[in-house]
DNA sequence: TATGAATGAGGGTTCATTCAT
DNA sequence: GATGAATGAACCCTCATTCAT
């Protein structure tokens, strides 16, 4: 009993995680609006499968950066810990932060869509990475290596806006920006 | 026969101008992917009209935004006879810039959408604002003023998605990172 | 040109002909919940032209059964001129309702429903009906010959179920059951 | 062995209990179409089991009802011994009759739906309760008080029907109805 | 030219039903 | 017996696009 029990569990959640890949790999290639039915065709399950495990797409959207967007907050505790400037420590996480972005094909346009079925994963990023990126920003500006105006939420959208790449215009332009930005973000002393 | 065709003609170029307000209208309500019904409702004319005058959404985006896009071209040569400092004339310039960009509702986001639809709107903007800025780059750069490696169409596009906002990211952050970026391709002593 | 239009126009008014028979005869066998497609199949019609033609089914119901309504309510005008009984009068356009009911099979169930997308057809009956049949009803209370009590409403309701046929229960039971409860509603002496 | 079948059956003879009482309620809130995971839900047991107990949703339906009609069937004989008039008796049964249907919100309405898959409970209610209702008729008409052409079945679907309520057309709306109906029903002398 | 009716592909969502454990 | 994950048919609705008048 418990063992088949524990059988279709892991089933399931084998499901889960075929669907999270599915979503993740769509996602890249139609952005975070791809139909439904593509998404099950993908993790080859039916429509019903997805709405099971994913009741709304913000859920799924959610799950599907959840794990990433967890890291990558942690790694702001990380960074504070090491033998390095306040303001390097933050440079370093804007680059962990623009490589979660960029990875994420379609994510900077889904953060700035209006869709409310979207609005869950602003909440994410907003409730786990600014408070994240807080810490570095107070950090460096304790130190007089940044301006204390600049706030958090404020340079990650900035980053991540940064960040949307188009034809003519890499990934490599946008860390160009964002290292000019970040520039005109130190203290003018 | 002459006269009755000038009066169709009249007629048309009439209609022509009626759409392109009434497009320009939906865009700032809806984005540029308002539907063509409602921009013919707008206009008080029939679908198969919009079609005519702009076989595809493009040719209708496009139209909309050149009169304002040579208009911020123009600007440029204006500010360089100007007697100011070829970095403030850029600064100027890129002020027009974001004000064109942020009177058009949801432009922004058109810009970096990979619809092949809207590839032409880039085209547009490529081919006419990209010389202007870079004519104010060089200036500015020649006077010693700017990093010379800062190239007009990455920073055009910086500042265009810098100025993509939303929620908790409005006009005023937006341009204020925008200075802060401007800052960071200033020169360096 | 008004030609034109006004052919165009006259293959809408067919087109719109053509959906609400298709309809009409679609909710005999399937009940006013019928799926859309299946009327615009009987009609040889996309669904996009039913949804032209009549937004909401609310609206298409609605639009099937008002011709109907409409003649109904009238006759009720007409029996009063007559030289007969107000009693003999109520009977005859209750009979005529009945009619107007057993016709439509499957509107008595959609009369009851609690889906919001038909309550538009309850409040077209209520408002053309009811007046219709309070004014037979009063003049035979007037004249002595009906309970003053009953209300339009309430008999209308109770008629409308009564003829809800089903298997073993034919339109004749119905009439017979609706003939007592008329009975049943005479001023006791 | 013995035992453990015992205690199974047990456990099964529970489930059903639960089962029933769990489609009892989502009935009444939902009508008799509530979907099979709801009522499963209700019961704390998997679909799979609803579908065991029941396999399809007629013997659900009809299980959930079979008692309350065996209890409904019953009072009529008692009635019968009463000393009471026969027409007392039949009036009272009515009402009896009229909780049971009032009590199962949607019950009505599932009695006149031609859904195959609802013509089981059609059966129940005729192979039950048609004898009982007809035994009171048969008295009362023996004794002079009801017309003898009432039939037990119209009489029963009729009285049904008039206590389909709604907005507008309540419970007391409906009994009022059916005693008019009965008032019609009495020997006219 | 202008019109707008008609088309139908496309994407969302629900739920009855099956079946392996 | 019980379970509940998976399936997919069936509906709903929107809108870009065509074309006869």
């Amino acid at each position: 009993m418990t063992d088949s029990i524990g059988v279709r569990e892991a089933g399931a959640k084998r499901t889960r995680k075929a669907l999270l890949a599915a979503a993740a790999a769509e996602f890249v290639v139609q952005g975070v609006q791809a139909p439904i039915r593509d998404i099950a065709g993908r993790a080859d399950v039916g429509v019903g499968t997805v709405y099971r495990h994913f009741p709304t797409r913000a859920e799924l959207v959610t799950a599907v950066y959840r794990h990433q967007v967890d890291e990558c907050a942690a790694l702001a505790a990380t960074l504070l810990q090491e033998p390095i400037a306040p303001s390097e420590a933050l440079t370093r996480w804007i680059d962990a932060f623009i490589e979660f972005l960029v990875t994420k094909h379609g994510l900077g346009v889904a953060l700035l869509s209006e869709d409310p079925s979207l609005l869950s994963l602003h909440t994410l990023m907003l409730d786990t990475l600014v408070p994240a990126c807080a810490s570095l920003i107070e950090a460096a500006a304790a130190a007089g290596e940044l301006d204390p105006r600049v706030t958090a939420y404020t340079l990650m959208r900035a980053v991540g806006n940064l960040c949307i790449i188009g034809p003519e215009y890499d990934l490599a332009s946008g860390k160009e920006m964002v290292g000019r930005l970040l520039a005109g973000c130190r203290r003018t002393t």
